[in-house]
DNA sequence: TCTTGACTTAGAGCACACTCTAAGATGTAT
DNA sequence: ATACATCTTAGAGTGTGCTCTAAGTCAAGA
């Protein structure tokens, strides 16, 4: 299927609100989408599949410049095809070390959670008595 | 020990600058520190103890105003050690969603990864030829 | 015909978490 | 004495990533 969609259609596929397909758009996250007569945006399934790995990229933190700069990559051929593997690369490197460092921060909330339970307990046995 | 430190000792020791220890006090994170004579400001383990903590929080992606909402919750008094117990656990579980669904939207960059490691050797191979 | 609603643009505004500035006080070294 | 570093405050400024506004076009329905 190559059904067109609307603005307002992708916008509720991909969660991302109207503004900010256009934003991404503006800032040339996503290549000019093609246009209906009356000038609105008509995206393509291939569009939207962009999109959702924008999404991805996104939610995995990657600032939006870099997701510019892999963006920018995917337009000039295949020749970029090593660069962009390397930037998805580095990326994941930097995504799993800031998982790593969240849980290894967690662990010491974990410790507190431990200590206010055992604090709690303690209170209430106290004022069983 | 319970050597008084300088607003930068405790910047070099604990990574944020004197600028964000200052705002922390400022917006209520941190209790207002002791001051020497000549009104500087001298921390005390305890107080470090409290910032190293804060950084857990903040590293795990608290927002500012939920640690403030924590800091306030400390400084009333044991009755509080439940509700601040039930903070500590739903930040827990917010940072184990958010870990989770970040790995689910690595999977898809490291198919990516996959994809464009196959299309180089490809290309490579064709080339040889 | 008139209204409603979806869309367009450029640009302004906002929330968050800092980060820096300006002006001034104080302490130590030469 | 003088230079320099370190600190103080209140408040302004910054970067990021949206998010909203204003003014206008266009098409379908009552």
């Amino acid at each position: 299927m190559d059904t067109l969609l609307t603005i307002q259609q992708v916008a509720d596929k991909t969660g991302l609100s109207e503004h900010t397909l256009r934003y991404y758009e503006r800032i040339g996250l996503i290549e000019s989408i093609d246009r209906a007569d009356n000038g609105h945006r008509r995206y393509s399934d291939v569009d939207v599949g962009w999109i959702e790995f924008l999404k991805c990229l996104r939610a995995t933190g990657m600032p939006v410049m870099q997701m510019k700069a892999y963006a920018d990559l995917t337009r000039v051929g295949d020749h970029t095809i090593e660069a962009r593997l390397e930037l998805l690369k580095e990326h994941r490197r930097a995504v799993l070390a800031q998982i790593e460092e969240m849980q290894a921060y967690l662990s010491v909330v974990d410790y507190k959670i431990d200590y206010y339970t055992k604090e709690k307990e303690r209170i209430e046995t106290c004022s069983e008595n």
